[in-house]
DNA sequence: ATGGTCGCAAGGCGA
């Protein structure tokens, strides 16, 4: 079972670029980050016909997050626990129910930009329940993926130029600490349990030839339960979407799994 | 490099 995270940076924009990828590379479940839209204004429609079910939890403008699955989805969930007044889209689960059930949660984390101020304090307190939450599933001993836009960079390896983003939210130390305490707490990135070394990018930015130049930054990651770790088949980061017409400025990243 | 590029949505914010 192919399952794939993609920041598709707003859906109208995508209208094209994400049906071509779907049909070149037939994922069996997709968790989309930064739809833009409410979820009256997602063409589901368009996802219907191609074989997908289609569960969005959106929003006006901005964040919005949704699950593509042609394998069908029970108990599905919006919202992150931790905070009832949060409105910010940015978490959706759903149990994909393939040969041996999966819950996925599809996340978008937030960018916390500038650091210090009130929006990076709500990105370390969206990851304290982030942490939380993947605590309760690990004791429900289920196999789990937590998968999306991280906007954490783990490791120096992760950016081409680790230097430009000292000061940056997704790179300060207490980002890369939370994450890797959620890590810790027993889960595998599917990614670096597969490929080491330093190159490896999901994100170029639309400015400054980022992509020409290959200026690139890793920031998109599956994070597997024990469970889910032990049926990791392979990974991949399908690079090649960002050159194409109309790209978004983050490319899919997926997992084989054997469930 | 106090810009540079996008998306949403219709001016300015978010990334």
């Amino acid at each position: 079972m192919i399952i794939a995270t993609f920041n598709i940076n707003g859906i109208k924009a995508r209208i094209e670029a994400l049906p071509r990828w779907l049909e070149s590379t037939k994922p069996d479940v997709v968790c989309l980050q930064e739809i833009k839209s409410v979820d009256e204004g997602f063409p589901r429609q368009l996802f219907e016909d191609l074989g997908y079910r289609v569960e969005t939890h959106g929003q006006k403008s901005f964040n919005g997050v949704a699950i593509l699955s042609r394998l069908p989805l029970e108990d599905v969930t919006r919202g992150l626990d931790g905070d009832p007044a949060d409105e910010q889209a940015r978490w959706i689960e759903a149990t994909v129910m393939g040969k041996r059930p999966v819950r996925l949660c599809g996340l978008y984390l937030p960018n916390g930009n500038p650091a210090p101020g009130p929006k990076y304090d709500y990105k370390l307190a969206w990851m304290a329940r982030l942490e939380a939450r993947v605590k309760s599933l690990l004791a429900s001993e289920e196999p789990f993926l937590c998968i999306g836009d991280y906007n954490v960079i783990p490791q120096a390896e992760d950016a081409a130029r680790p230097e430009a983003w000292v000061t940056d939210a997704l790179y300060l130390p207490q980002s890369r600490d939370a994450l890797r305490r959620i890590v810790h707490l027993g889960l595998t990135d599917a990614f670096r349990a597969r490929v080491q070394g330093p190159g490896h990018y999901s994100f170029w930015d639309y400015q400054a030839n980022s992509w020409e130049r290959n200026n690139g930054i890793r920031i998109d990651h599956l994070l597997l339960s024990p469970q889910a770790a032990d049926m990791l088949v392979d990974v991949g980061i399908d690079k090649d979407v960002r050159a194409g017409d109309k790209p978004s400025d983050h490319v899919p990243v997926w997992v084989n799994l054997d469930a």
